[in-house]
DNA sequence: GATGCTGTTCTGGG
DNA sequence: GCCCAGAACAGCAT
């Protein structure tokens, strides 16, 4: 479910605890954090800073002498809550605040980080540097924006999703942000002059705060009420189509988007 | 009971 | 090497 609106959400509450000692390392599933020893590392740490690239989230810390990082990515259906509240409550396939779902904590003194994780995609792990991932899509500048998305032969919408070539966006913000720019998400990237991936990236640059203040991934024009086929869109009321892009449900509308 | 899913990764094949 | 389809991961909602 979290897409990189979410994962900023998550990132800022996760904040909440710089400056902490962690007291103890809870990270008991095998599946969620693959190497439990090198996690447990943070006992005893301080927390220096939690950031984000694209839909990844790395914890900080110290001593600066010898820093430890972990990344945490959340999967289709992690969440993060700290001292007992989390900015989502409610996600989209499944999610309660059960505490069996709780696959990885620290304690702190003061405190606690909990992330529940029902269906289990999320990893913690030993900060990999962001390796492999592409810029942040709320860094990226246009510039940089048609270089690499242009430079690859794919359907536009498989390119916008992948996360070497641009880190954060998912299924449903690339297709509110489609819709918004009225382009294709089956037209191969290099049929797609650099004018319109220019517009491309002015209309991402203009969605992501846009949601970020309405509340998420969710709220866009494309809300889920509108993911079936036949559908009226909201641009121009004439039936959406659905199909398969990049191995996703895509839903856009065959009148405006070419 | 069957299907699908706001994500990623791997495999086999063109 | 690039790209794709499909499967796998796992739980829940419809």
């Amino acid at each position: 479910m979290p897409e990189i609106l979410e994962v900023e959400m998550f990132r800022r509450s996760a904040s909440l605890v710089i400056g902490r000692t962690v007291k103890s390392v809870t990270a008991t599933d095998r599946i969620v954090v693959p190497e439990p020893a090198a996690v447990r590392m943070l006992v005893g740490r301080r927390i220096t800073d939690v950031t984000r690239r694209g839909k990844m989230m790395t914890i900080h810390a110290g001593p600066a002498r010898d820093p430890l990082a972990i990344d945490v990515h959340f999967g289709m259906s992690g969440r993060i809550i700290v001292d007992g509240s989390s900015p989502i409550d409610e996600l989209a396939y499944g999610a309660s605040d059960d505490t069996k779902w709780i696959r990885f904590a620290l304690r702190f003194a003061s405190g606690e980080m909990l992330l529940s994780d029902p269906r289990r995609f999320a990893r913690v792990q030993p900060s990999s540097a962001w390796a492999g991932l592409g810029p942040d899509a709320f860094e990226v500048g246009k510039r940089e924006f048609i270089d690499r998305v242009g430079a690859r032969r794919a359907p536009l919408k498989a390119v916008l999703l992948d996360q070497s070539v641009l880190a954060g966006l998912g299924n449903m913000l690339v297709d509110e942000i489609l819709l918004r720019a009225g382009l294709d998400p089956r037209r191969l990237v290099n049929t797609v002059s650099p004018t319109e991936l220019g517009n491309v990236h002015a209309v991402m640059r203009r969605v992501l705060p846009e949601l970020a203040r309405k509340g998420g991934s969710h709220a866009g024009r494309l809300s889920a009420e509108l993911r079936f086929a036949g559908a009226a869109c909201p641009v121009d009321a004439h039936p959406m189509d659905r199909c398969v892009v990049g191995g996703r449900t895509t839903i856009f509308c065959p009148r405006h988007q070419h």
